[in-house]
DNA sequence: TTCGCTTGCGAACGATGTTCGTGCCGATGT
DNA sequence: ACATCGGCACGAACATCGTTCGCAAGCGAA
C-alpha cells in the first residue's frame, strides 16, 4: 500500500484527459457485460463497438485488444446470455416434460435479452454453454428412449425454432421501441392495422383471409411459441419415440 | 425509326461521362430487379445502394425516388422472390399432401434466391405474392377440415419455420463465399472440424455428445428441413385434423 | 537499466444509408 | 409557339459504422 500517491485535486490548469471514470482497467468480460447492458437497454441496432468503449469510457480502439472483432464479441454475448439457462438432470421417465419445460425455459432466457436472437441467428453456436445445453437435452431424449439420431435432428430443429420464435418477437420489440408507444398501445394498433387492411380486401380473391380474419390474429407471442413446440413435440410420436399418450 | 444519330466514334478530346450504360430510363422494377440480381450473385452483405446504383450506371441517390428507402427496396425484393412461388388449388382430400408439397416448394424457391431470407426474417411479409400464398395454404387447409384457428397458426409456424431454415443455410452459404473453397470442400472441411472438436471433448462431462458425434453432423440440410416439416405436419393430429393415417 | 511486449487510445480509412441543392427535360397551360 | 412547372437524375456531403495504424505508457524479464 502507498505507492500512488495520495489523491490531491489537480491543478486545475491540467485538465483531466476524461471525466475520471474510475472504471476497472478493461477486461474481456467486462466488455461483454457492457455489450450486454446496451444491448438489453437499447438494443440490437445500438449494439456498436463505439458504443459500448464509450460506455467504458474510451475510444473503439481500446476494445480490439480483448476481442477480435466485433463477431467475436457476438458470439461472446450470445454464450453469455446461454449461461442464464439451467438445465436439469435427465428422468427418463418424464423426458417429453422435460423437453418441453427446457425449450420454455430457454426461450424465457433469450426472450429476457430479445435481441440476442439477432446474434443466435447469425452464426452456429459452440460456445461452452451450448455444448452444455445440447448435452442436458441429449441425455434427456436418449436416456428417454427416442432413437440417437432423431434426438439429434430433434434438438437441432427445436434450436432453430426457438431462435426464430424469439428473433420474431424481437423484430416486434423493435418496431416498439422505434415507434414511441409502450407495448401495449403498439401491438393493438398494429394489429388493427392489419385486421383493418385484411378486411378490405376483395373477397372474390381473398375468401379465407376476408373470412377468417380474427383466427388469423387471435393469440399472442407466448401462445403461438407453445402451439408449435407441441406440434413439433407430437410430431415425434411416429420416429421411434416412446410416447406418454 | 431513324430519329437517332447514327452511332459515329466521338471525337477523342470528347472524353464520355460514364460508359455510356444505355440503361433503361430507371424504374421501381428495374432496380428491384438490378437487386435481386446482386443479391444472388454476391449475397446479401453485398447488397447496397451504391452498388445497386453502380450496377444501374448511376449513383445512389437516383434511386431514391423510386424507393423510399433501403427497407422499402427488401420489401420488394421479397414479394418478387415470393412471385416465382406457384399455389395449387385446394383438393380438400390431399391437403396434408398438398401442404407438404407447398412448403417444400416456397423452400426451394427461397433457397434459390437464399440471402433473401435474411430479408424474410427481418420483416412482416404483407406484399401481395406473401398475401396470395397464405389465401392459398388457408384453402387447402380449411376445405380439408382443419379448424380454421389451427390452420391460422399453422401457417403461421410454418412460414416461420421455412424462413428460419433457408436462413441458416444462407449462413453457410455466406461463409463458404467468404472461405473460397467450393461447396463441397467447405462443408465436409466444415463438418470435419466440428466432429474433430466433438471427440475433443471430455468423455466425464459430455458422454452423450461424444458417443453420438455421428448421428449429430449426419443429413444435409435438405433431410433435416423434411424431418421439422414432418414433425410439425404430424404434431397436427391432436388438434382436430382429420387424420390421414 | 534496458529491452520487449502488452495495453490504451487518438486519428484516420473506407464503406454504408440517406439528404440537400441544383440542374435538366418533358408535359402542360395559355 | 412559348412560358411554366413538377418530377427525375445526380454530385456532393453528413453522420455512422467496423477496423487499422502508429505511438505513448506501463511493466515484467533479463
Amino acid at each position: 500500500m502507498g505507492e500512488q500517491a495520495q489523491a490531491v485535486p489537480l491543478p486545475p490548469w491540467r485538465t483531466p484527459r476524461k471525466a475520471p471514470a474510475a472504471r476497472q482497467p478493461l477486461s474481456q468480460d467486462a466488455i461483454v457485460e457492457t455489450g450486454l447492458r446496451v444491448l438489453d437497454a437499447e438494443g440490437f441496432d445500438a449494439l456498436s463497438m463505439r458504443r459500448v468503449a464509450q460506455e467504458l469510457g474510451t475510444g473503439p480502439a481500446s476494445l480490439y485488444a480483448h476481442v477480435a472483432n466485433k463477431d467475436e464479441l457476438l458470439d461472446l454475448l450470445y454464450d453469455r446470455v446461454l449461461a442464464e439457462v439451467e438445465t436439469p438432470r435427465a428422468d427418463p421417465g418424464r423426458w417429453r416434460e422435460q423437453m418441453r419445460d427446457l425449450a420454455l425455459h430457454i426461450y424465457e432466457v433469450l426472450s429476457a435479452h430479445a435481441d440476442i436472437a439477432r446474434v443466435a441467428m447469425a452464426d452456429i453456436p459452440s460456445g461452452p454453454n451450448a455444448l452444455r445445453i445440447t448435452e442436458a437435452e441429449l441425455a434427456i431424449m436418449i436416456s428417454g428412449g427416442v432413437p440417437p439420431r432423431i434426438a439429434s435432428w430433434m434438438i437441432d430443429r427445436l434450436n432453430l425454432y426457438i431462435a426464430a420464435d424469439v428473433h420474431e418477437g424481437a423484430m416486434y420489440a423493435a418496431r416498439q421501441r422505434a415507434s414511441g408507444k409502450d407495448a401495449g398501445e403498439f401491438i393493438s394498433d398494429f394489429f388493427g392495422r392489419f385486421g383493418d387492411y385484411y378486411r378490405t380486401l376483395p373477397e372474390d380473391r381473398f375468401p379465407m383471409m376476408t373470412a377468417h380474419v380474427d383466427d388469423l390474429l387471435e393469440g399472442g407471442g407466448r401462445v403461438r411459441f407453445e402451439f408449435g413446440l407441441d406440434l413439433l413435440l407430437g410430431g415425434l410420436a411416429r420416429y421411434g419415440a416412446p410416447g406418454d399418450r
